[in-house]
DNA sequence: GCTACTTTGTGCATCGGTTCACAAAGGGAT
DNA sequence: ATCCCTTTGTGAACCGATGCACAAAGTAGC
């Protein structure tokens, strides 16, 4: 996972690859728009970013500016797609297709940027068989055969905890090595796997926090009366 | 420096404040096997982080610790959660009951710690007025009645993109000082106010960024032999 | 070609966060 | 009370990320 920082000039900041998906949207705005270049500062702005912090991330891919001018959209977006290897299909497979699983397989936003949801599985009967979003669900027993079948490369578990770190030590003996996990348990993995996880209650409770301080200030009188 | 002031230093940092649910979650489950007391690495090892950063982290809490034995489970759940402000109830909006809103509104895992969800609302005449996770879907002309009605203090965004500017603007206006945004844009929000964005889309590329680099390498050689 | 202006790319100071490593603090045994 | 063992709490070194500020590199007008 977060395997050595390797000393190759292909070493870029964990921070930097983090932020290259919201550069890529504003960008893709913008195309549409039909706006031909763009300078750092109005990038900076449409991505919610500090402009120093743009160019600098920027300049982790390239010099692909020109000074006085900016960046040419088209090619910026090129240049950032290849670079997070978006220029080539992946095929997602969603395990538990339960609420949330339902959902992200009907959500279109997958599909537009090079991800194509290639695989169902649930354990439940009820479920198997079914056709959600235009995919047969198949049964988990079926899991390796279908990840091996379908090139599945990444994994979205959207399990019950309790399931979530058995379907993950099955996708990885079939050589899986990113999953996206929406479960609430911390998923033990070997470090040539990266799991990124997706926990809406941990959000909660830090806006919770947040808000607390912001009711609260530093007396909070709690005058229940 | 603020430090020096009479009560406790309130300067809780940011990447703290991020761990301190994932402590309550691995303290919650052991308190339910009837664990008394945990040392800091066993804790660490449930919470998949460095022991030291655990002991650094409750540190900012105050010494809630006994050297040679480690930290009182019920205790800490408790200290916790008080930072967290989760031992008082937070009435939650969702706006949007599309895909993503229904699943969120069914989702039990809310309600587990202190968060309720008091509204549903919705712009679809098709939605509105139906009964979702036993809640009335509101129309989004009520937003702002609805929200000082029923003391709502965080709102989640599952709307598509181009109405979440508005929401939000609109929510922020009766007071909402906390959001949590599933919608694929960057908000624009006065300083006071807390944006915290899920975005699945985001979490692939990175994950396919990574995946990108195992395959290839630096030289990105098929080995079809 | 020269000057004026714009914008990139980056050196550098700084900051927040992580990790190491250990003294201090406690428990338990004798 | 003393010794030994365990574990906390934290000083300090380290590391990656941020943002300022400016030289370098380009455009445009004359
Ligand atoms: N729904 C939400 O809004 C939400 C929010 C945050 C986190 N989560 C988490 O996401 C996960 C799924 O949530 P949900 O609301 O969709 O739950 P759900 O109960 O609706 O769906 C879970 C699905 O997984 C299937 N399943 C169970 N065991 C399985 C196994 N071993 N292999 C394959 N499939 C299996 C079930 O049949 C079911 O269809 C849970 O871990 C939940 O905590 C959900
Ligand atoms: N479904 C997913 O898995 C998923 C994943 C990532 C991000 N998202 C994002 O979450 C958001 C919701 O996704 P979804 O799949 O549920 O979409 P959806 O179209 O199923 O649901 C959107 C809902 O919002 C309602 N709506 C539209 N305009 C509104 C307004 N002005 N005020 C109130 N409600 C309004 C619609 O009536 C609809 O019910 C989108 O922004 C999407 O990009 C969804």
């Amino acid at each position: 996972m977060k395997s050595a920082s390797q000393s190759r000039d292909r070493g870029i900041p964990e921070a930097t690859v983090a932020r290259l998906p919201l550069y890529l949207r504003a960008l893709h705005g913008m195309a549409e728009r039909g706006v031909a270049t763009v300078s750092s500062e109005d990038l900076a702005v449409a991505a919610g970013v500090n402009s120093a912090k743009l160019r600098k991330d920027l300049s982790h891919l390239g010099s692909y500016g020109t000074r006085g001018v900016g960046y040419e959209v088209e090619y910026l977006v090129y240049q950032i797609s290849r670079e997070l290897g978006l220029t080539q299909d992946w095929a997602v497979a969603i395990v538990g297709v339960g609420n949330l699983g339902r959902a992200l397989a009907n959500y279109g936003g997958f599909v537009s940027r090079g991800f194509r949801v290639a695989a169902l599985v649930d354990a439940d009967p009820e479920v198997v068989g079914d056709t959600i979003a235009g995919l047969n669900v198949e049964h988990i027993d079926e899991l390796e055969a279908v990840i091996k079948r379908r090139g599945v490369s990444i994994v979205v578990l959207a399990t019950p905890a309790a399931a979530a770190q058995e379907v993950c030590d099955r996708v990885i003996s079939v050589g899986v090595t990113s999953i996206l996990n929406f479960a609430p348990v911390v998923l033990s993995v070997p470090d040539s796997v990266d799991v990124r996880k997706v926990d809406l209650s941990i959000e909660l409770q830090i806006l919770a926090f947040h808000e607390q301080r912001k009711a609260g200030g530093p007396l909070m009188a709690v005058d229940g009366q």
